[in-house]
DNA sequence: CTGAAAGCGCTTACAG
DNA sequence: CTGAAAGCGCTTACAG
């Protein structure tokens, strides 16, 4: 592999004004950058990305950390944010690091390593959770972090989100406009995840505006029967606004047994079905998590000054 | 941060000493090892892996490639993966870095800077594609790679995969014995994935064992109408072995709409569905992606002769 | 069994 | 506008 050494040594320069040129300093004339540029491409020059860690005392990598838990669903909406993440890192020249674990004390230990051995000051979470042991650790060293999801309420720090107030009203909107459903109702899990109230507030002010009586289903994981007494309670239903697309189907799927012939619309959130398992009924809210990773990226690398802490609020789709 | 040449000052040794001592180097008297060990764990020593890497001209890291393209149902099999991948990286000091893009230029230009400009030699893939250009690279450069499913036939590298032959006749098996299913079909998508044709040809042996007649459904993407026209020319089923997940859901549901008083019982694979949409007649074939990322790592560290490349198969269960 | 020294490939304060 | 030199924190061949 060729180096700068290479580069000074064939042009007749020195190491210094290589390095210089190569990172664009002013005080190089702007016709050795030039040439020094062209000679790199020449001999193929790469740069040796633990030399300039080591000088820096900085590693150009983001770590990336996975929650503890997470339920399949959001599976899919974790390798999105990679691909946004990544996407942004290579035109910065940045490496993704994951951090991933079984238990909490396997990741912390995870990113303390990050942190004093790999010299990693960036880094991403890809959840929000209050009390996180991450997150507390990340706050007291000298790192910058962003997390996708807001911080509770009390708590400040970067990070990335939809508006999921809007997501929610969007999509009861988008039942009612495109497909004159009069009644839908809205079915959260038993969890209470704070996108959940968000959607469902969305939801409620909708429903207030038309005029029209909300009804929300709290949907039991197992229990199918608690299920069908819901259904059968609410006879005028005639769609659905689920905070995800597996509750979301699981009512549509139970709907259309309890009633073969009635029509039914319904909309969740993430397109996390892929479409063998949907059909023209089911529509479900893109919530963007390529340009939610990206967004993330972009607000690490911003040197926001400490006292105003700012978020990047992604747009939803339907 | 503490470095060797601080706990070499403190203790009047060398810093070569302390080096060696803590690579636990036979030259050094075990009792000198024990003093440094001791020594750095009270200074709070950490390993600055930007300069060992610098010197060792290696990272401690392995890079995980992601397929440019890939179904929304993989992503949980990639995450599950990871945690193995990671899991078994930690206890060797190792880094995860990942490489994923939405084109295979930008994931080949990702992976070309992890080996020249990161000093990455080790890689993992995620997948295993004919006439990948990753794996032409890979194989052309002074590195190890494993991937994730057997080569085609005449290609040889190191692989990690289940048997699934044996997965597609213990999947049959368990049906007929567990739930004295008699006729069970064989679902697959229409696009003969290498694990498609496997899992057949395992459902194939094990109905000619048991003297039935097997029956194979392409089920289409879109087609619904298809589908419903497939499970009325078989009244006889009773079963269903489906090469994913999402496609045995499919068939299930469809089947409940047309026959909403008899019973089915389905196996998919991958466990790649959620509590909230499955029941107790449907059963899934753990493919145990963790398992599978830990046997990767230590097929991508056993310093194999080239002359017999290795592989490791994956025990499923049900 | 231990040490002095060179070197890995960069960046940057200091000097001119 | 350019250069000589120090230094980042390790490892290891060479010497004793």
């Amino acid at each position: 592999m060729a180096t700068i050494r290479d580069i000074a040594k064939k042009m007749g320069l020195s190491v210094s004004t290589v390095s210089r040129a190569l990172n664009d300093n002013q005080r190089i004339s702007i016709d050795t950058r030039k040439r020094v540029k062209k000679m790199a491409q020449e001999l193929g020059y790469q740069p040796n990305y633990n030399a300039r860690n080591l000088t820096n005392q900085e590693a150009n990598a983001v770590g990336v950390v996975f929650p503890v838990n997470n339920r399949v669903v959001d599976n899919i909406f974790y390798v999105g944010l990679l691909r946004g993440i990544n996407e942004e890192l290579i035109s910065k020249n940045y490496v993704l690091s994951v951090a991933i674990g079984n238990s909490t004390e396997q990741v912390l230990e995870n990113v303390k390593s990050m942190i004093t051995r790999a010299q990693i000051k960036r880094f991403i979470l890809l959840y929000s959770h209050i009390n996180d042991p991450v997150i507390e650790l990340l706050r007291k060293q000298p790192v910058t972090f962003v997390t996708i999801g807001k911080p509770a309420a009390g708590q400040k720090w970067l990070y990335v989100d939809n508006n999921n107030v809007r997501a929610g009203a969007d999509g009861t909107h988008f039942l009612m406009k495109r497909f004159h459903v009069s009644n839908p109702i809205f079915a959260e899990s038993p969890n209470g995840w704070p996108y959940e109230l968000d959607r469902r507030e969305g939801y409620l002010r909708e429903m207030a505006q038309k005029n029209r009586k909300p009804v929300i289903f709290a949907v039991p994981d197992e229990d199918e029967h608690q299920l069908d007494q819901l259904i059968k309670e609410n006879p005028q239903m005639d769609g659905v606004v689920a905070t995800d697309d597996y509750t979301g189907l699981k009512i549509y799927h139970r709907f259309k047994v309890l009633h073969p012939d009635k029509e039914i619309e319904v909309v969740g959130y993430n397109k996390s079905l892929p479409n063998e398992l949907t059909d023209q009924h089911f529509h479900s809210v893109d919530l963007h998590p390529k340009e939610m990773g990206q967004a993330a990226v972009q607000l690490l690398f911003e040197n926001c000054t400490e006292t105003r802490l700012k978020h990047t609020i992604v747009e939803h789709s339907i």
